[in-house]
DNA sequence: TCTTTATTCAACCGATTGGTTGATTGTGGC
DNA sequence: GCCACAATCAACCAATCGGTTGAATAAAGA
């Protein structure tokens, strides 16, 4: 992996650490309220933060005995600029985001989280 | 993984892949000259396409003995539209854009990839 | 038809990922 | 000083990933 885009694509590719993502989106939290809604082990959440700290997405700072989670959103514009230039895309639409977070929350946050098969898309 | 979107970012999270794209930016190409400027073997070029095919970021056509591949960016603007709403970031910049896609070029495409360790970043 | 070319399939491999559990470290409150 | 709490560490696990090689399939050209 290694270089920062992939490190930033991979940390996004996992529907726990992008609901983390929105999680932070609305406020600052402590590691352990992070890990509440969540029903995997603290440590694994441990994990996942590690992996978007890494990526630049997050940072973590130590104030008393717990550690503060803060959205680090710069090292998306790097991506996100990336991906811009494959579809003339419209201008943001604030709209379609509250959409898809939306949807994201449904369906990634939630403990009951199901596998589809998605056995479309394959097209050759 | 699973959910469109986690593998969407799974399959931009790979320089082979993301290379592969930007070549595609260009022009339609069949499989064999996708393959050409990579050191590995076609066979693995070829899982990588099919990788990008179930995100549905390209799609494949067979025309005679050769398949070309083909850029559809239509599933990147979900994923886009997902990072927009981290970062307010400034409306697109092409010229970012292209610069980037220099050092995509540059640091991925490249047979003499040499992983960079990466030792900052790590806030704690 | 025979050969060449384009592409995928199948089996295998080592490394990484995403999770677990139990032990450990560090801090605050009594 | 203790105890409880916050968070990570360490070891382990099964599953997936990114690559290999060699065989198989399919179409084009002589």
């Amino acid at each position: 992996m290694s270089d920062p885009l992939s490190t930033v694509f991979a940390a996004l590719a996992d529907p726990t650490r992008r609901a983390i993502l929105s999680m932070l989106l609305e406020d600052d939290m402590a590691v352990t309220d992070v890990a509440a809604p969540f029903e995997m082990s603290l440590a694994a959440i441990s994990k996942h933060l590690t992996v978007l700290a890494e990526a630049g997405l997050i940072s973590r700072e130590k104030r008393g005995r717990v550690i503060w989670c803060k959205l680090d959103p710069d090292a998306l514009k790097e991506a996100s600029v990336w991906m811009q230039g494959f579809g003339q895309f419209d201008p943001v639409d604030l709209d379609d985001f509250e959409r898809f977070l939306l949807v994201e929350l449904r369906d990634d946050a939630a403990p009951d989280d199901t596998a589809e098969p998605r056995s479309d898309l394959q097209e050759i």
